[in-house]
DNA sequence: CGGTTCTTTGAAGGTGATCAATAGAGGTGG
DNA sequence: CCACCTCTATTGATCACCTTCAAAGAACCG
């Protein structure tokens, strides 16, 4: 049973809109769920009957092509919202990157909900609009030919990301994604991923630690480096 | 004066979900606009005061990089919206392909326009999924790493585009773009573009009738190059 | 400790970028 | 209507970069 009250993300994700009651109503329509890294939450070309919130962890948007090559379109972080509320059919999938929870909202009452809640559409609105501002950051990120440049532009999106505080990243920063993941979000290849970091660790740009960890030793010059 | 009567998009666009008064009254708000081929319509980093509805031409949404290199994001067709409602300022250049015509709307009217019409919320909502998705398909066509893949897809794109049943293309249309577009959108470079057109025409796939004239042979080997 | 997965490193080759020059189209004015 | 000019497109040659194929090394888990 779903416990507004208790949710890590009741004041940040897009139902934080609606009033305390309002809320639970629509969380009754729908259900918990977890699931573990790697698996598929949401398979590409199943019909859409729910959308979610994330809870906690981490998800990949991705497709796969005919040749079988994986690339992703898009991470999605606790608060953000998965699940299309027009198309038919799944366009993508939605797979786990870690342990993950969220929270799942049937479509129609969701539907009904965004009806009954002017809020709750803007609020919803505001997030798509996030989503494709974020989608076409990627796509400039893969913009830049060389393959250095996307990997840099990463590293500072990553450590912006990791840092709470909106202004300046953090040195040092945990890589939430495997070589292959980065490799396929950036449109590069794993061998390319892995020179480019052994590239920067030897000219003193970042020191690694363990296989995720990452120190950044000269921010300046890595922004450089991804073109401001 | 805005007639929203005689609009060629008053059945398509957002707006048409409003009731005939209503939307006169959000057209008064704002005003039309005409720009010609190559005018900057709205430019990154103006404070964001008004959205609009793209009634007839066509628009690009781009970047420039600090090199200079340009970056398209995205295309706008009639009836399509154009804006950001949450941003205070403009992200990227939006820029008149052809002779341009635009509904421009106050965002201050569009904002209380959809907190009283819960149904043009979910309108505007609509497109943005839907804007979503468009810039996820750029991003896997720009995903493939050969460039006859991306260039082969983005002809198929146009085909679909230029006839209006929804099913299949046309073999015969124009394309709406200068080579140094399609590069920009596809991130190579003009001389690759037209290399590979040239490929594509001495292989019998197409055949090329002036600069713009595009008459695909063999879609279906095409559509094998595109990775389907 | 052995097996599996992920990562690093190496060598070779292909593909698109770059630089450079030519050719064609469109537009303007005489 | 043609000459001229500009912008766009084509074509060519060279080279850097990334991919590919291959194998070994490191981390993780039973």
């Amino acid at each position: 049973m779903p416990e507004c009250a208790l949710c890590p993300v009741r004041d940040s994700a897009a139902c934080a809109v609606l009033e305390d009651d309002e809320r639970e109503e629509l969380a009754r329509s729908g259900r918990n769920l977890t699931a573990r890294r790697g698996e598929t939450v949401f398979a590409a070309g199943e019909e859409n009957t729910v959308c979610a919130t994330l809870i906690s962890g981490a998800l990949k948007v991705r497709s796969i092509d005919p040749d079988g090559r994986e690339r992703i379109l898009a991470l999605v972080h606790p608060a953000g919202f998965v699940g299309e509320m027009f198309a038919p059919f799944a366009s993508h999938d939605i797979v786990a990157l870690t342990e993950t929870r969220l929270c799942v909202f049937g479509r129609g009452a969701m539907d009904r909900a965004i009806a009954d809640h002017p809020a709750l559409a803007r609020a919803l609105l505001r997030r798509s609009e996030a989503a494709l501002h974020e989608s076409r950051s990627l796509l400039e990120m893969t913009a830049q030919s060389r393959a250095e440049a996307r990997l840099a532009a990463l590293l500072l999106d990553f450590a912006a990301a990791a840092s709470h505080s909106p202004c300046h990243g953090t040195e040092r920063f945990d890589l939430p994604l495997s070589r292959g993941d980065i490799a396929n979000l950036l449109g590069l290849t794993i061998e390319t991923v892995s020179r480019k970091l052994g590239a920067f660790e030897t000219e003193g740009l970042i020191r690694r630690d363990g296989r995720r960890g990452i120190e950044l030793l000269d921010p300046a010059r890595l922004s450089h480096i991804a073109g401001r």
